[in-house]
DNA sequence: TAACTCATGTAAGTGGTTACATGATTTG
DNA sequence: CAAATCATGTAACCACTTACATGAGTTA
């Protein structure tokens, strides 16, 4: 069996709603799933392969320029409902900006909270693209969008409690001792 | 030059802070880190030899069962600090949980509501475990402390967000028309 | 003295990134 | 017909995980 694995699971829920070819799947993630989960084009097409050994995917069409449209499977379907309810996602996320907060008493208190208002600024401007997606999508058009809306709403509230909270630690680094 | 990564220069930033064995800076990962960035006991080792072969930290001192205590160097220093300050933090950040959502319309309202609804209940624990560290921790010890209850404040109002998404959500997958 | 903890390492495999390579088809 | 876009792939390298291996010192 081939092992756990975001991206492989990211590919097979996309097949499930709209068959793709790699270059497809490239935009799709480079769109909405871009904040979520990143791939590269090299990834995607190994993947792909990988897939279609297993028959978890295969080719339903053919197009110009080499063009394979790939279609899950029902051994496909299965993984991925395994992968979505069976499954316990990984709880930790890597932060590394955060990962620099807890060394930031290496340098002057002035470029400690210089850090974090950049931080401020840096979420603020996220929000306001994530805000501007929000306002120019059709999220009834389908299941996919209408489960996509929740996930953005996810990223919509995290950044917003993280431009609170870096302006927040901000002004605690102006009134610390030292 | 050795290139960037977030696992080195938490090696050199807690080697600013506390000079320490590699024994001891496993705990510090498992420790304080834990939830910002893990490391396993190979990835240190490692990454100590490659450190100190490239002049950024040094042993200043051995003790009994072939322990080596590193500390930071001049050259380590001025490396941690263009890190700190120079170098832009990574805006994405892979989150496998969110992944899921997107493909929720796949599953049964049911179990797609169930799904959001124990994404809700862990991160409660999650906030409830934070919430105990931040009690039992003298925050004002030294320098190391009071940035690191900064970092964890962004713990528990990242959480405490994430909760409220997720009941929301919840919610949303309860009054949806199909 | 047995069990536990401290302490350091190596090896194999996987997931992900960057760079390179190639060519077919469409558009201006 | 040149430039842009569509389209698929390979190769090398790096970060990270899992598993294995070994032994010295401490504690019950």
């Amino acid at each position: 069996m081939l092992p756990d694995m975001s991206l492989r699971h990211g590919l097979l829920g996309l097949l499930a709603h709209f068959p793709s070819s790699g270059y497809d799947l490239k935009r799709w993630f480079d769109g909405s799933l871009a904040f979520v989960w990143p791939a590269t084009q090299s990834q995607l097409y190994g993947e792909l392969g990988r897939l279609e050994d297993a028959g978890l995917i295969e080719v339903t069409d053919t197009g110009p320029r080499r063009r394979k449209v790939y279609d899950i499977t029902e051994d496909g379907r299965t993984e991925l409902r395994r992968w979505l309810l069976d499954e316990e996602p990984e709880r930790v996320k890597r932060n590394d900006s955060l990962l620099r907060v807890f060394f930031l008493g290496l340098v002057t208190p002035a470029e400690a909270r210089r850090y974090l208002e950049r931080e401020a600024e840096l979420s603020r401007s996220h929000h306001e693209r994530l805000q501007q997606v929000a306002d120019s999508t059709d999220w009834d058009k389908n299941d996919f969008n209408r489960f996509a809306r929740l996930a953005l709403e996810s990223g919509l509230r995290s950044t917003e409690t993280n431009v609170g909270w870096a302006e927040w630690a901000a002004e605690q680094t102006r009134s610390r001792r030292r």
